[in-house]
Formats: C-alpha cells, structure tokens, sequence
DNA sequence: TAGTAGCT
DNA sequence: CAGC
C-alpha cells in the first residue's frame, strides 16, 4: 500500500477556493522535471494537436492524452476515446508517477478514492487561453478533477455553477495542484491568456476518472 | 459558448 | 480591462 504514495510531495500551504476546491501549493514542485520529462516522452507517441470545438473553432491550447480513456474534441461533440484519433493507436498508458501524484493531491484535498484513468495534457503557448467551461463528459461526478500547473505561469478562472456567476482569479505556478470536486466539481473554470515569460510554454495535466 | 469580436 |  506504501507504494500508492510514494509520491513526496507535499503543500507548502493550501489554499481553500470554495468547498471541495482546494489548492495544493508547490505539491508537485519536486516532481516538476521528471513530470515534464514524461510528457515529453509522451507526447513523442500521442503527439499535441489543437482540436477542434463542435461549433468548429481550433482551440489555442494544444493537447494530447494518457491513461485509458483520452479527452478529445471535434466537430462531432465532446467525448472520452479509448484511442487517439490522430494515429489510432491507444494512448499511451499513464506513467506511475502521475497516477501515484494525482491520487495523494485528491487524498489530500479530501477525495481517498480517486482513481484517475484519464489525464488530459494541455500544452499553452503565450497567447494561449481556455475559456469558461465545465467538465462534465465524465460518468461519475463524485469523482473530482486534479489539475497539475507546470512551466510558465498562468491565472486560473474558478467560477460558479452558472456561467454568469462571478470568477475566482487564481495565480497559478509550476507545481501548484488544484483539485475540485464534491459541491465544486460542476462549477465553470478557465485559463486566461498565457503571459511572455522565461519558458515557451506552460503545461497542465488534468487528472479525471472519465469512465 | 473547452471560440471570438466588439462595445461600454 | 472586466463584463457584457
């Protein structure tokens, strides 16, 4: 059982947001190379794409998948695929250290159970943005969502459970984790344009359990 | 509305 | 620039 945590990461401080949201500050700060490591490995197999929204816009965010069950995004609509639709292989399996990452985050954020079998890659050039949305392409909504920041920095939107319900503007670094779930899974979020900085790029891993 | 533009 |  030790295993499942072996993963040493730990909060500098947290940050409550609402209930069920919580920000684990510096939780993966440690991790932070060897995660960007892996999604470079990755992302040699399952490489970023920008999708494609139902309404036909290309998404500024690039992104790319792991785990058994992979986010994508096309004219059809949203929806969870067991295979890239880029190459029609599986997506790669999800490395030991994210599964290991994102369950001790939900642990610590009051959530013992999760089990993610999906995690979203998202890769932000400067300029990049994701506007306000909610996550709900997934069965089980007891189960929250882990969001891991690497790279450059970026400011979170965390809103409400309407779209018109005010914002939250959440800075977020390199090793920040951010979980939501419980009352909070449903509520709307973005990410507001990405800053010039030191790095090119800022990454985010979405951790999810889809099925 | 997992976009964007445009105006107040 | 935030908020329609």
């Amino acid at each position: 059982m030790d295993d499942l945590f072996a993963h040493k990461g730990t909060p500098r401080w947290t940050q409550t947001l609402a209930p069920g949201a919580v920000v684990l500050r510096g939780f993966a700060a440690e991790s932070a190379p060897a995660l960007m490591q892996m999604i470079d490995q990755l992302t040699r197999v399952a490489p970023f794409r920008q999708m494609t929204t139902p309404g036909g816009f290309v998404m500024s965010a690039a992104m790319s998948n792991c785990g058994s069950l992979g986010w994508v995004t096309d004219v059809q609509g949203y929806r969870y695929a067991r295979h890239d639709p880029l190459t029609g292989l599986p997506w790669p399996a999800m490395p030991l250290l994210f599964a290991q990452l994102a369950q001790q985050a939900a642990y610590e954020a009051g959530f013992p159970d999760f089990v993610a079998d999906a995690c979203l890659m998202n890769r932000y050039a400067v300029g990049s943005r994701m506007s306000l949305h909610q996550d709900k392409n997934e069965r089980d909504f007891s189960q929250p969502i882990v969001s891991v920041s690497l790279g450059l920095p970026a400011i979170f939107q965390f809103g409400g459970m309407q779209r018109s319900d005010a914002v939250q503007r959440i800075p977020l670094t390199q090793g920040d984790v951010l979980v939501w779930g419980g009352p909070s899974r449903l509520r709307f979020h973005g990410v507001q344009a990405i800053k010039a900085g030191t790095e090119d790029y800022r990454f985010n891993l979405t951790f999810r359990k889809a099925g």
